[in-house]
DNA sequence: CATGAATGAGGATTCATTCAT
DNA sequence: CATGAATGAATCCTCATTCAT
């Protein structure tokens, strides 16, 4: 009588467990100990489904990405315009919601400095922040689109965006008694606003009734 | 014949080698030996100038925030609106000039981290989060008024310009060749620009000259 | 409806892969995972049909002097003469044939090794030694007697082949490239031949004819 | 009043530990633990002296060729034929005398077996099996001329000493109280001198005479 | 002050062995 | 019998810190 596998579930245990622990003592502080005692697991057997630490690691690098891509698309899929979509990228990023994992941020906070020692994880680091910017491009040229604005400076504003999310993830962690509660979801909103208000319009003469047809979803 | 006291110098010294090393290594990776290595003093040599490696990293962390506000206030002495005190923040924290130090800044995320595990880096840590607050609300507040503007949601603006600082340090440790080269002083201008021209007038009548006798030097 | 035993067929499964995983790995890297990968077992089946690792080796040391004793064994079979029964030994030991088991010699070889660790291994390394240098002694002797030669210095001489033998091994395992192919076999039979040759004649008149009667198979 | 190095004294202080443990443990048996109570170190201090276990050991090795050549020139010094350099060269390797290290044998037993795993080990040990070839192949051939017999079989004759030296190592390693004490020299004598006399003689009509200038100092 | 050796606690990893299924 | 998960002791190695010189 075979027994049944059961690695897939104990390695998304350990992979909790790593990110709990890592968003209260970073990657270096998260001891296979540490993680064994979080995970309720046996230090050896954390071993026997992982080849190293490193391995899940770079699973749990993975994981975050999956799940803040899952985010924002479960909010998207409600939004019809430009506006919302972007909106519903924001909220995904900075809002905090029932779906938020609270050592999420802390931990990807953590990742990111890890991505500076680490070829791995700055590998997996650098394609989710290509493919974020690529994401958050597409979002904001669409909003100018449907305002009507020239659409220039793309790139550097979505590096922006990206820029002042991570950050807030950093104050997040580091100062959160120090910034209003709530204040990053709400400010992004209004920044990018009033950014694409002060762009030049487009030479159309009906900007928006003409510029609408295009929207999509993305 | 009693030696001169060099005690100072070696200390800066040792907290310089530490900047280099965490910039790449981070904290966990910065070992004694390697900080000794970088700084051509012998290992043992540390420990007599600094009781132990905790107490390097406090003074480095306390080096960096002097050095920060030491780039901004040698900018803003030459400013003299409150436009151009702004920027000469965002200069101070964005814009590459002769006075950078490459290391700074990747040593200051490291830190970021560093904090959530470390009370007492937490604590110089979120002193200078606060004081870098304090400092950037003072030069939104007198950039609003001498735009004739409402004074509002100051607290959340400061936030969110020290959220993009922070955020861009992170992108430029580890996706540096992402984003587009020297995006952050010149967007954060324009931001703060944008969001203030959004911002509702004062009812004042000529706000103007009636505001600018209240500037005055930070 | 009960299984036929089939542990005798499972435990020369896993002896057989033991031998292979020690040819490449000795027996400090021949891990019970290793022999599982190579045998096609699970695990915890190796330790089903053994009690522990050590018994395996125990049971892979007898099985290679049988295998050894066997290939000898069918060679003298068809040797009629001392100097063939000899030489069915040497090539027996030391060429190549359709019965070589590739892996036999540097297992051997690292058998040779744990016997210095391992008593029990050591016991059955000093008994497979001790029956091997009975056997070639008496070889020898009959060789010599044959040539009509004193009888001599026989420990030492079946020694000296066992020696001979147990370093070819060596070399075949870490230096095949360094040495000419096949020389082993060849070079041990003439070295014995000259040797025999250059003892001293019995002062019997007609040696061969006298001690034929005297041959028996071993 | 900086501290005075100790590094060599302490590394061959750890290489003997390293020598005497592995000829009873062998190397997988030689544990860092082991290895600083033979020596009387701290284990840590093992680890400061040398990067890692594998590097004691190839420093083991290369201490081990060099001081077996050591012992041969030693020896050779003092010879004046060819037959006589090749009786020291025997002597070196295979009789016992006050230059002896007894785990020297043992220890070069396991390192020709570790060899098989250890791919710098390995490459030590074909030079050091190399270099020996080639020594006994000079030896070889002069002695051969020297008695005015016809050059043949070099290779194979190199190959087979060294593989009988080898081999005895084995034995004396594993089986010592099986073959008769101090047989391996006297009949590695015998037999080298013995396989010459049954080589064809030259042609040349005075092959002693006519070959003795020839012989230098190796 | 300076040097570099020394210590030992702590961490990652391996692996024989056990055990639930 | 068979499977593969689970355990924990053992091992290598790192490194902050101490200390003799």
């Amino acid at each position: 009588m075979p027994r049944k596998p059961n690695t897939a579930q104990r390695r998304s245990q350990i992979v909790d467990a790593l990110r709990q622990v890592m968003a209260v003592s970073g990657y270096a502080g998260a001891t296979i100990q540490a993680i064994a005692a979080k995970s309720g697991l046996a230090p050896g057997l954390i071993h026997y489904h992982f080849h190293d630490k490193h391995e899940i690691l770079v699973e749990l690098v993975e994981t975050l990405v999956a799940y803040a891509r899952l985010r924002y698309e479960r909010r998207a899929a409600e939004a019809t315009t430009a506006a919302e979509r972007l909106r519903a990228y924001i909220d995904a990023r900075l809002a905090f919601g029932d779906d938020a994992q609270p050592d999420a941020v802390a931990a990807w906070v953590m990742i990111g400095v890890e991505a500076v020692r680490d070829a791995d994880v700055r590998a997996i680091y650098q394609r989710a922040v290509a493919s974020e910017l690529a994401l958050v491009r597409g979002l904001l040229k669409a909003c100018l689109r449907a305002a009507g604005k020239r659409v220039r400076a793309l790139d550097a504003l979505a590096a922006g965006l990206l820029a002042y999310t991570e950050g807030a993830f950093v104050l997040a962690s580091n100062a959160r008694a120090l910034v209003p509660r709530g204040f990053a979801a709400t400010l992004a909103a209004e920044w990018i606003e009033r950014y694409i208000a002060g762009e030049t319009d487009l030479p159309r003469s009906k900007p928006r009734s003409a510029r609408r047809p295009r929207e999509r979803r993305a």
